[in-house]
Parts: structure tokens; sequence; C-alpha cells
RNA sequence: GCGCUCAUAGCUCAAUUGGAUAGAGCGUUUGACUACGGAUCAAAAGGUUUCGGGUUCGACUCCUGAUGAGCGCGCCA
């Protein structure tokens, strides 16, 4: 509500000033950072400049533009400061207008700027035959938030895990399985026993340097769907997506498809043949590449004997995407160290004359750290998310305990607490940070962290149980008092943050926002007593903090994390 | 060597994208439960925004140089 305020001030008093001083001013109104001052803000330095007339005389004739606006009725005080001219507004009519927009919307804070708009995420994307690492988790959660956020806009979301389930490193696992490997223990222990044949591939390498050009023929038949290798590497696939399934049915997290490299396979030989007719290829030591001139390093197209490269793959990805799902944008939620890689993959496009270069967007993230250096067990393997979610789990577990020991279904609140802790650690701060990652501090359940989420929602939660509310008998009167009106204009703020959210492509947004919002209601709570004799005043807090439940409860849904009722 | 990030309180991070007195959490110190959940709240201490120069009415934010850290740079993905 305040937001379209300001935009219509905005517009009118720009209208006024281009009359007055004809001359075109791009007014700048803002929010004060400190709510003491008022609602809105106009600075007016930029009209001064444009105008050349003293300062003061400036911010007088502004103020009168704005005492005699169309809007006026909301607002309750007028004031010059220095060059600022802070405007509070009539509080009452903010809380109506807010419990109003949220009384009539069934699912408050959405926006359909995204009808009709479809967006494909590639995200999590692990390794077949790899361990789902804590690697991965950060290109998961936050994909998988994206997405949520995007769908409350309205937007058409298609989810692909991108799987890496191909490459030259599945002619070394098929080998080493053939030669040395104990097919009852990889059946029992997919995962760790096929990296294990992959490190013993290595070690035996080193002596035997021949069993490499082994795997390459193996990789080379597997290309060429040599029906042997087909079945093995089918059945690698399939037990290593099966232990992924476990971590995802545990973070809540769903793809639409799961079409990985090995799915454009076929699809390669177009691409080349494209580039070719574009006259984009060239041949550089042996190689085919596509000349980016000064901007980029060349594109590695294909290698010297004939084989293709990931950039290829993503070519084809890409344009089998545009075909299939006819995208207004696709999103990839890659790593850092891959900003060249998309760099080079969108200045490919454009050399092919293609616009939607554009709507490439690298939705890049930093590493995961311990101690500010890359996170690893201690003999220097990766960690994997599995045993670190059971970690938190156990560790909120643990809490419980503590402060709640009576608590039904502890195990299971456990586990919800923990992963969602996790979850929220990886998407509070800004995507392309590295993260510092403490379970601890995580799981410590005080400050910043998913539990004080959750244990808000929980606290509004069994006041509510007991309450009926009725939404008609609401008096307005009792939001004008500072704790009440912070949580309103916080509401009111809930589908810009999405919005912003979403243009930042940064689940943090919205994470930080949350944060906010349960520390105002947590302030709120302390000051003013909710279960009070008179009806009309209970109804109205018992209201306005069922809408706090919501948003928290349905922002922390779009973050990925698990809403509870008792913890 | 070239390129890309980043540097804010002891620690982890914000700062309306160039606006007012740079804000939160953790940690430290102190205070608040015969209260609707104290996993909470209130308060104090903590800053030359890495360093220099520039642009601007105004710079954490833009430009430039330095220092430090991380990452990337043709046959991996």
């Amino acid at each position: 509500m305040i937001e379209i305020l300001k935009s219509n001030l905005k517009t009118e008093i720009e209208t006024k000033l281009q009359n007055h001083y004809s001359e075109k001013i791009n007014l700048v109104v803002e929010t004060p950072k400190n709510s003491e001052l008022g609602d809105i803000s106009i600075p007016v330095f930029s009209i001064v400049k444009v105008v050349r007339r003293p300062l003061l005389e400036v911010v007088e004739i502004v103020r009168e533009m704005i005492e005699s606006s169309k809007y006026k009725d909301n607002f309750s005080e007028i004031k010059k400061i220095s060059g600022f001219i802070n405007i509070k507004l009539n509080r009452i009519k903010v809380s109506q207008a807010v419990i109003n927009e949220f009384s009539s919307n069934q699912n408050y804070g959405n926006s359909n700027i995204g009808i009709g708009k479809t967006v494909v995420i590639d995200y999590s994307s692990p390794n077949i035959a790899k361990p789902f690492s804590v690697g991965h988790l950060r290109s998961t959660v936050i994909g998988h938030a994206i997405g949520n956020i995007l769908e409350k806009l309205s937007y058409k979301v298609v989810r692909i895990n991108h799987l890496g389930d191909f490459g030259t490193q599945f002619g070394k696992i098929i080998y080493a399985y053939l030669n040395f490997g104990d097919k009852e223990k990889v059946k029992k222990n997919p995962i760790d026993e096929l990296v294990k044949l992959y490190v013993k591939f290595h070690k035996i390498a080193k002596d035997k340097p021949e069993i490499e050009e082994k795997a390459r023929e193996i990789f080379k038949e597997l290309e060429q769907k040599n029906p042997k290798y087909v079945e093995l590497w089918e059945y690698f696939r399939e037990v290593s997506l099966k232990e992924y399934m476990k971590v995802y049915k545990l973070l809540n997290v769903e793809f639409d498809h799961y079409d990985g490299e090995a799915f454009y396979n076929d699809k390669m030989a177009s691409v080349v043949k494209e580039l070719r007719e574009k006259s984009l290829l060239k041949k550089d030591q042996g190689a085919m590449i596509v000349d980016l001139g000064e901007e980029y390093p060349p594109a590695l197209i294909q290698k010297r004997d004939g084989s293709t490269l990931y950039i290829t793959r993503d070519l084809a990805a890409l344009f089998y995407r545009k075909r299939t799902y006819d995208f207004d944008e696709v999103l990839y939620v890659v790593g850092n160290e891959q900003k060249l890689h998309f760099d080079q993959l969108k200045a490919v496009v454009r050399k092919m004359g293609y616009d939607y270069y554009q709507d490439i967007h690298h939705i890049n993230f930093g590493l995961v750290l311990q101690n500010g250096k890359k996170m690893s067990t201690r003999e220097g393997k990766v960690v994997k998310l599995i045993d670190v979610l059971n970690e938190a789990s156990k560790l909120s577990l643990k809490y419980i305990n503590e402060k709640n020991p009576s608590l039904e279904n502890k195990e299971e609140i456990a586990k919800k607490v923990g992963v969602s802790a996790i979850i929220f650690n990886d998407l509070k701060n800004y995507r392309a940070n590295d993260i510092e990652f403490n379970l601890k501090d995580m799981v410590n359940f005080v400050g910043q962290t998913g539990p004080y989420l959750q244990y808000t929602s929980v606290r509004i939660s069994s006041i509510l149980k007991e309450n009926q509310i009725d939404k008609d008998s609401i008096d307005y009167n009792y939001y004008t008092n500072d704790y009440s009106y912070e949580l309103i204009k916080t509401i009111d703020e809930y589908r810009d943050i999405l919005l912003k959210a979403k243009s930042e492509y940064s689940p943090s947004v919205l994470a930080k926002y949350l944060l906010t919002l349960a520390s105002y209601f947590n302030s709120f709570y302390s000051q003013e007593k909710v279960m009070v004799e008179d009806l009309i005043e209970r109804n109205s807090k018992l209201y306005l903090i069922s809408i706090v439940r919501y948003i928290l409860d349905d922002g922390m849904k779009l973050l990925g994390m698990k809403v509870i009722k008792k913890m």
C-alpha cells in the first residue's frame, strides 16, 4: 500500500514540478532509514541541482505541493528537515488498507507479473557415482527457493536437475567395476563403493597408464551404445539417483525433469553443424573453437579427437529447452567459479544470432567454507550432506530435550528444525558470497536462524490455537501504537520483498525480511498483551498476529523450510 | 601474465542501489518470568567502512592507484 502511495505521489509531484519549473525532474521518494523520521521521505537535492534555486526555497515549494496533494488525506504530518521532507502517514488509514488487502487475498503476497511467462531453472545437478556433498546443497536450496518464489509471482517454472551423468569418468568407473569391483559391495553401498573404485582406478593408473586408454575406449563405446556398458551406466545412474532421492525427500525438493548430460548426447551434432554453417567454427591446434575476440577466451567446442565438450553440451541443452519449454528466462544455479563458462555461452549464443542470450542468467553462488577454508572431512574428503542433515537433527533433538522435554514426536520435529536450520543458514546471506558452515551457530537457536523463525511462528500458533477470530469486529485504533504499526508496515512490504527477491534472484532478500518480521513481532509480543479482556481489542490483536504467522509460514515454505506447530 | 569476485564492530552479515546519526545477530556486560511459550525481550560497550587520491551539495556505494584474500583462463565438468 505504501509503495503504491509513494509511486503515485512521485508522479504527482513530478508533474507539478514540471509545470512549475518547466524542467523534467526525476524525484526520489524513499523510506527514511529511521522510522521515527516518518514513513515517506523526499530528498530535494536532485531538484535543486536541476533548477538551480536555493535549497530552502525548493524545499518550501515541494512541501506546499505535498500539502495540496490529492493524497493528502493519507498524511498526518509533513516536516522539513534540512534537505529532506518527511511525511508521516495516517496510521489508521494505512492499517485499514493493509488489513483489507490481506483479507481480500487468498494468497497474500502474490503477484501476476509472471502470468504467461516460463522460467527454466537448472539446479542441484549432482554427479552420478559421487556423493551428494554440501557443495550441492547450495545449488539445490537456492534453485528450489527461487523456483517457489517465481511460482508465487505466477511464473510457470520448469525445474530441471541437470545430472552429471556423462563423461570420461564413466569409462573409468566401468573399467574399475569390471576389473576389480565387488558386485555385492556395490549393491549394498553403491556410491561409497563406486567412489572407492574410482580412487583405486587412479592409483593403479599411476603405474599402469595404459588403463586410461582402456577407459577412454569404454567411454567411446558407451557413447556408441554398446549394450553391456549402457546397462552398467543405467545401473550406476539408478542407484545414485536413489541415494539422492533420500536427500531430496528430506529437503522436500522436487524436479520436473532429470535430463542429465547424457540426455543431450544425440543433440550435439546439430549444434556443431549449425556453428559450422554460421561460419563461427575455427580450427585451432587441432580443436574446433569459437573465437570470442578480445572479450573472452575462445570457447572450445570440439576436442582434437572429435568429441565434444562441456559448452557444446550446454548449448545443446539450451536449444532443447528453448524448443521444448519456450522459456522467457533460463536460470543456471551454478557456482561462482563457472562465471567465465556462462559468459562464453552467452557470447556464443549471441554470435549465433539469437536474442535470447539476454535471458540466460547465471545464478552464481559462493563456496561453503569451514574456518575460512573449503569444507572437507579431516581426511580431506567431501562432506556428505546426508550426514550433516542428520547431525543437525540430532543437535536440535538435544536442544528440545533441554527446553521442552515433554514434547510429542520429538524426533520428527527435531528433524524439521535441524534441516530447516541448514536451509535457512544457506539462504540468509547474499548467494554470491561464501558461507561459513558452523553447525553450532546454525542450530544454536539463538539469533538470526531458522529455529528463531519457527519458534516465532510456534508462539503465535499456541495463542491462536484456542481462539476464534472474528474478522468483522476489528478496531484499527489498536494498530496505531509503535509496535503494532511496525508490524503493519512490514506486512505491507511482503509483496515488494518477493518482487525484489525475484529481480535479484536472491532468496536472502526474503530470508532477511522474515527475520525482521519475526523480530518486530517478538518486540510487540513482549510489550502488548494479546489475551486482554476487551473483546474488540483482543480480536484486533489476534488478527494482526495471525497475519504475521501467515507471512512467516508462507515465507518459510517458499524458502523450503518446514513449518511446525509445536517445538 | 591476463581476467573476475571480494575486503564494513572481536566473529557472521546488513545498509532503500549515490542520501540523514553506517544497522542487526553472535560473543561480552547488565536488567526483565506468580505473564498469551524466556529458543524471548530491553539496554550498554564495540566503527577513521583495508589504505591513498579523485568525482559530487552528499560516497560503504561511482572512478583511479596500492595492499591483502579467493576464483577462473584450449582439449575436465
